[in-house]
DNA sequence: ACTTACCTTTACGTTAACGTTATACTTTAA
DNA sequence: TTAAAGTATAACGTTAACGTAAAGGTAAGT
């Protein structure tokens, strides 16, 4: 596929590719010196991916970093003590971001049902 | 405290908080004229909130629009079904950015795995 | 070969969330 | 009451993550 049906499937623009290619983020799989790119599902799913991690918060710079780990076969990336630690980091701040959504889940809850009392509390007054 | 005491406990500049104040997240609980800001507890409370928020994804401006329905008193909320509506639609945020996390997290996981597999292999080979 | 619809690069523009001066004013302590 | 340390406003600067417009190149069908 080409970058416009890419861009629509994941929910961007062509200049947002572009953009990522640039930053070393998403290659073409297929490109003739300086012809069209063309895509395959595998560039939607890394895509897609990145979509999420923007989501939960990364920069495109913290993705950099996060995706190579993600996507690379394993025997590249092995041999280094210290990739493994990095997603062990990565592991552990999903971890207490969790934690932080669930208080802040509680608190919103307690808001909502504080407020339908009053709401309650009105309706049954008049 | 001042605004500099403040800014050190919630590990932010100075600037910030004034642009906060800008933006209306965050108002000195005592001032005078164009005298110094004051701020208690209170306002550390709310800041760190901000803070929280802003961790979560959330831009300044989606935080503007949640920070008054966790802070203000109930009274001043009630009799608007909308507000119980927004709070839920956040709710429900949280909910799918909880679940994105913990599959984020199996799969980091099972990297971590497939990573510690190789780096044992190559030990026990030599 | 030619049209049509997309695509290319280049480059300047935009917004959010502050950083960084510069200049003047407030507080507090001596 | 004056010196020192912190603070005030105003205004221009910066970075990330694209948007947008210009000028030309490509691919596919006819």
């Amino acid at each position: 596929m080409r970058i416009s049906e890419l861009a629509k499937l994941a929910g961007v623009t062509p200049r947002t590719i572009r953009y990522y290619e640039d930053l070393g983020l998403l290659q073409a799989s297929d490109r003739q010196g300086t012809g069209f790119r063309y895509y395959t599902e595998d560039e939607l799913e890394r895509l897609q991916k990145i979509n999420l991690l923007k989501t939960l918060g990364l920069t495109l710079d913290e993705i950099s970093s996060v995706i190579p780990l993600l996507f690379e076969e394993p025997r590249k990336l092995a041999g280094k003590q210290m990739l493994l630690d990095i997603l062990k980091g990565h592991l552990q701040a999903i971890d207490q971001q969790v934690d932080s959504l669930t208080q802040l889940r509680t608190e919103l809850q307690e808001r909502i049902e504080l407020i339908q009392q009053w709401i309650d509390r009105q309706a049954s007054q008049k």
